[in-house]
DNA sequence: TTAATATGCAACCATTTGGTTGCATGTCAA
DNA sequence: TTGACATGCAACCAAATGGTTGCATATTAA
């Protein structure tokens, strides 16, 4: 579960509309997923095997076909691990940055 | 200020390693942070341009040096605008996701 | 003024990325 | 069983990405 993974798959807008897709109506098949996108099926196919990588999506055959589901456990770290150690400091590093910007001009 | 151009900026972990710089030390000059960079200036340049780009990073020119600063709020904005929508279904998600699992060898 | 320092700009390059097409495999239903 | 449907695999391609080198410009200090 590398942060590194789950940045990476986080950049593309393609997939976070397929994340998007899946908070809206979990469990959803390869081909259902692919109804909203406008590009072929194996292109949906390789960004959700990112995903997957990721561990944001995880996935389940059943039959001939395959559900995927929403992993947040990765989101919800990264806000915690990461996002969170930045958040703990917003003001002063406004405050600190605006001090900067009044001493520019005296 | 497009939350892509933000996801995007953090999806290379040169880039959140000049944040987390910038966070341990504000207002470094770009001579400062290449310093504890593994690679030309050239690039980290780029790299800064890439955060500037994405609201990040604010630089100020002193003299014949450059300031940069952290922007801590488009993390903030991400956090908020869209790490929150998966984080408040976050547990219904994952018994959804159990229940199906379980569902699967009866 | 001149030399050293800090940064900017641009061309170039290898690799990665995001997409395609074509075909193969596996499963359901008539 | 056979055809239709859902997915998998692989080769290929253009464009973006992350890095380099070389040189230019601007500012400080001796």
């Amino acid at each position: 579960m590398s942060m590194d993974a789950v940045f990476r798959a986080l950049a593309d807008p393609t997939r976070r509309q397929l994340l998007d897709s899946l908070h809206a109506r979990n469990g959803q098949t390869l081909n259902a997923l692919c109804e909203h996108m406008d590009m072929t099926r194996q292109a949906v196919t390789k960004h959700l095997a990112i995903l997957e990588g990721a561990n944001l999506v995880t996935t389940m055959r059943r039959g001939r076909e395959k559900e995927h589901y929403l992993n947040p456990v990765p989101i919800n770290e990264i806000a915690e691990r990461w996002i969170g150690k930045f958040e703990r400091h917003r003001l002063s590093a406004l405050s600190d940055l605006k001090q900067r910007l009044e001493r520019e001009e005296p």
